[in-house]
DNA sequence: GTGGATCCTAAGTT
DNA sequence: AAACTTAGGATCC
């Protein structure tokens, strides 16, 4: 159950694929199928996983995390999501998503509510984002939907330019830095050679490419991931980052800085 | 062992 | 570069 556009859509998931349970007109078929992205057909993400494979450490980490898509997911609702996601947690994270959508978004025909537009942020009080528990990212969310809502920020313009310049545009934007600009060109705007840089991937690199040891900058990363990994390096940041959270579940934190007191 | 105060972390950015 | 909302878990009496 979720919603992909106007639609609020059940999916489901076999070893076939996957299956748009409801509602199965041809419109809600389009966007689904648009959503999914290769992932829409049996054996689409195949080709990615096997140029993937052909790197050692990967083909260590496909095993565990086959069928990892990138999804074409607006690039509107990326933005204002990962504003959010910044120094917070994902539950939190998807409440206040839900929230927006709550109190600000239009009804869909199923039932809720779709996710707000950029004019429906832009005139929204503050007091009512902050109900959403946006808290001091409140004023980056309003301001960055200001950008949108008045043209200056053109996020579909930003799909067919460099990735350097939509890089450079998505910086200027309040509440957006490196991390959170990297995730909205590769989740809403279809650079796939972003490759966010975030605290799991951090562990999953340092511990499959460092040793273990303590991990290069951030920039570093990016450029080192840029040469490994060309123009995959998305898809490789979400393999990454889905063996992080499956197996480097720090546990409070494990690894790199491990501040478990050692055994005696 | 329980319970509450306190500290810390979490899809970072300013 | 210290500070930032807020919830939930860890650690400490």
């Amino acid at each position: 159950m979720g919603v992909v556009g106007r639609f609020r859509v059940r999916l489901a998931q076999d070893d076939a694929g996957v299956w748009l349970l409801s509602p199965r007109t041809p419109e809600a078929v389009a966007a689904v199928l648009r959503y999914l992205g290769p992932a829409a057909l049996p054996g689409g993400l195949d080709g990615i996983e096997r140029a993937l494979e052909a790197e050692p450490v990967l083909s260590r980490v496909l095993p565990h995390t086959r069928g990892t898509a990138l999804l074409v997911q607006d690039p509107w609702e990326v933005l204002i999501s990962f504003i959010i996601s910044q120094n917070n947690n994902i539950p939190k994270i998807i409440r206040s998503v839900e929230g927006l959508a709550a109190a600000l978004g239009g009804p869909l025909e199923g039932g809720g509510h779709a996710f707000p537009s950029p004019e429906e942020l832009a005139r929204a009080p503050l007091r009512v984002l902050q109900r959403c528990l946006l808290g001091y990212r409140a004023p980056y969310v309003r301001a960055a939907a200001r950008l949108v809502a008045s043209g200056k920020l053109d996020l579909d313009v930003l799909r067919r330019v460099p990735e350097d310049a939509a890089r450079e545009a998505l910086l200027q934007v309040p509440g957006v830095g490196e991390k959170v600009a990297d995730c909205v060109l590769l989740f809403g705007l279809g650079h796939h050679r972003a490759f966010p840089v975030d605290v799991w991937i951090r562990r999953a690199l340092s511990r499959l490419y460092f040793r273990g040891g303590p991990p290069p900058s951030d920039a570093a990363l990016r450029r080192f991931a840029r040469s490994r990994f060309g123009p995959l390096a998305g898809y490789a940041q979400q393999h990454l980052y889905v063996y992080a959270r499956t197996h480097l579940a720090g546990r409070h934190g494990a690894l790199p800085t491990d501040r478990r007191r050692t055994a005696p």
